[in-house]
RNA sequence: CGGGGCGUAGCGCAGUCUGGUUAGCGCGCUUGGUUCGGGACUAAGAGGUCGGCGGUUCAAAUCCGCCCGCCCCGACCA
């Protein structure tokens, strides 16, 4: 490709709209623009990485057998009111109708008419296991869409959604689809965790997210300092730190707290540890009130509370709702003297405070000394409610967890026979019976991997991209193409380069070199050419390296040969880091 | 959805508070000349319904009202 002819531009300043570095540069560079909030388009640059991206992806799907297809973006209602999703996915589903009135909408996501397909062309065990995957627009009206292609309402997506008899089966095929995407994020040059995630409201046992890290993450997951252990602060079950309780009290005493109706207020206000005391929260879970005790330094996690309780919904009750179940003002409800047919889970947290501070149940009073083991009583059960926090134990090794932000990049899930038991889709088992298809679904962000690609590749000049992830291999930049002697050796190489299939730029505009190196920086060509006067006096050019900077002089006969042996380097550096293929069994 | 910010040429901005000539600057773009290894210099140009609609006024980018859009911070997720 010509520089004169590439429709691209790149821009000096960065766009106001954009914040963070990988949006400002793939905008800056003119790899893709923007519509609408949410909605981007690729240019030509930016597409030829997004297809990069999405080859690697095929071919790796290809080695665990999986099959692509193309399911419509267009969704009718009826087959989303089968599992019961019309309803419950919200105002993130884009709904419209067509000229017959028809409810439709646009598809966020593929398990519906995936099983649908399945359900009604295989009938028997012999046929499975099946999977299929694509890559496909997908559409979701976000709450709020930002740093570019991070969260769109349009975007890129492989999903794949697998069919199997037996949950063995399944497992095996979900660490070997595990193993693909590790292998993916390794060809992107990504650094990623592969961390223990909460089935939340999707369902299923087994489920693991794919974060890089950075990113002005939007999800937070915990590391183990010492072993492998890492997981989402959603599913992340951190051991507790004991911290030294206050001096025991025989008995509770009630203490007059005037309007000290929060933690931190009455950690002060009786200068205490927050960890001194026990907060008793209220949630209204599919209708019901519950009452949680935690203790003081803990959030409670919602998730594992719906997980425990297997429950659809819960929010925090109001001040009203907690004064008509337990006739008590929020900031003074305390675990002495509830109803007794009151829902009360515990977490294991109070357990490490021995002699704590709770409300009184009434306005303005708190008691102190309240023990839990003594004053709760023996058949209490104690779980785990909370959200861990930075600086708990791992549960495998006790070491410190620390807390990192990160961005999700893939997602697999073991689905069970959510959908297979919703939408009625089986097959007959060996056995000669009817059985529901085990379901797994796995998916990967695309066009967010791209931008995750950029965010980790690059510096203050521009994108740094890795070869398998580069829009094009190598730019030849002649410093002044209109200089016959430089315009005959670049168009030379060139042509050279072509015939051998190499992606390269011919940088031709009639410009000055510090406008084409900065260019040719900013977009992120791994490598570069320049043919000067004083190279071509020593009858050679210079190759320099974007990733290290690193630059040398090649003579003019031997480039060739040493571009088609670099570039197979930089290929083979990304391909140690790809981890073995799992033997299929 | 709640809170904050912004909308003036392809991009970045000034002008708005305090209404008043032909709405300005930088980058980019066009043409000519001089340059030519890290976003050159110079001369001459082109490019705007000042987000939209309505109102106030002799007069509106500027004041008022309504609407639309974009960005950021929080509740959600590939």
């Amino acid at each position: 490709m010509r520089a004169t002819r590439l429709f691209t531009y790149t821009l000096r300043e960065d766009p106001a709209e954009a914040e963070v570095d990988s949006h400002i540069l793939l905008l800056r560079a003119g790899f893709i623009r923007q519509f609408a909030a949410g909605v981007f388009a690729y240019l030509p640059l930016g597409l030829r990485s997004l297809k990069k991206i999405e080859k690697i992806i095929r071919e790796e799907h290809s080695f665990i057998g999986a099959q692509e297809t193309q399911l419509s973006i267009l969704q009718t209602r009826e087959l989303w009111e089968e599992a019961g999703r019309w309803d419950v996915y919200g105002d993130i589903l884009f709904r419209l109708k067509d000229r017959k009135d028809r409810d439709l909408c646009l598809g966020p996501t593929h398990e519906e008419p995936i099983t649908d397909i399945v359900r009604n062309m295989v009938k028997s065990y012999r046929e499975l296991p099946v999977a299929l995957y694509q890559i496909q627009t997908k559409f979701r009206d976000e709450a709020r869409p930002r740093f570019g292609l991070i969260r769109c309402r349009e975007f890129l997506m492989k999903d794949m959604y697998s069919f199997h008899e037996t949950n063995e089966d399944l497992e095996n095929f979900y660490e070997q689809v595990a193993r693909c995407y590790e292998r993916i994020f390794s060809r992107l040059n990504l650094t990623y965790y592969k961390v223990e995630a909460d089935p939340g409201a999707i369902g299923g046992s087994a489920n693991h997210e794919f974060i890089v890290p950075g990113l002005s993450g939007e999800s937070q997951i915990f590391l183990c300092s010492n072993c492998e252990y890492k997981a989402t602060s959603e599913k992340a079950s951190g051991k507790i730190v004991e911290l030294p309780s206050l001096n025991k009290e025989d008995d509770t005493k009630e203490i007059y707290t005037p309007e000290v109706d929060t933690i931190d207020k009455l950690a002060s206000f009786l200068n205490i540890k927050p960890a001194d005391i026990i907060k008793t929260m209220v949630f209204i879970v599919d209708g019901k009130p519950y009452v949680i005790l935690i203790r003081g330094d803990y959030e409670v996690n919602e998730a594992k509370v719906l997980n425990k309780l297997n429950a659809k919904e819960l929010r925090v009750a109001t001040g009203e709702e907690v004064f008509r179940y337990y006739f008590a003002p929020i900031g003074f409800l305390g675990p002495k003297g509830l109803p007794v047919n009151a829902r009360i889970l515990v977490d294991e947290s109070v357990i490490t405070v021995k002699s704590g501070v709770v409300g009184a149940n009434k306005e303005n009073f708190h008691f102190m000394g309240f023990n839990p083991l003594q004053d709760l009583p023996a058949s209490t059960n104690y779980g785990d409610y909370r959200t861990t926090k930075n600086g708990d134990l791992c549960p495998l090794c006790e070491a410190p967890l620390k807390e990192i932000k990160g961005m999700e990049v893939g997602h697999v899930f073991n689905l069970g026979t959510k959908y297979s038991d919703a939408m009625k889709a089986t097959f007959t088992n060996r056995e000669g019976k009817e059985q529901t298809f085990l379901m797994g679904c796995y998916g990967i962000g695309v066009s967010r991997s791209l931008q995750s690609v950029a965010e980790e590749h690059h510096d203050e000049n521009g994108l740094k991209w890795p070869i398998s992830v580069a829009p094009y291999e190598l730019i030849i930049i002649p410093i002044d193409y209109q200089k016959i002697d430089q315009k005959n050796a670049a168009d030379q190489l060139y042509e050279k380069l072509l015939s051998l299939k190499f992606e390269v730029v011919l940088d031709d505009r009639e410009t000055t070199a510090g406008v084409k190196f900065k260019d040719a920086d900013l977009i992120g060509y791994p490598l570069r050419i320049t043919i000067s006067p004083r190279t071509l006096a020593k009858r050679a050019v210079e190759l320099k390296l974007r990733k290290d900077g690193s630059s040398e002089l090649i003579p003019q006969e031997e480039v060739v040969n040493y571009l088609l042996s670099l570039r197979t380097r930089l290929f083979k550096e990304i391909e140690e880091m790809v981890p073995p293929l799992l033997s299929l069994e």
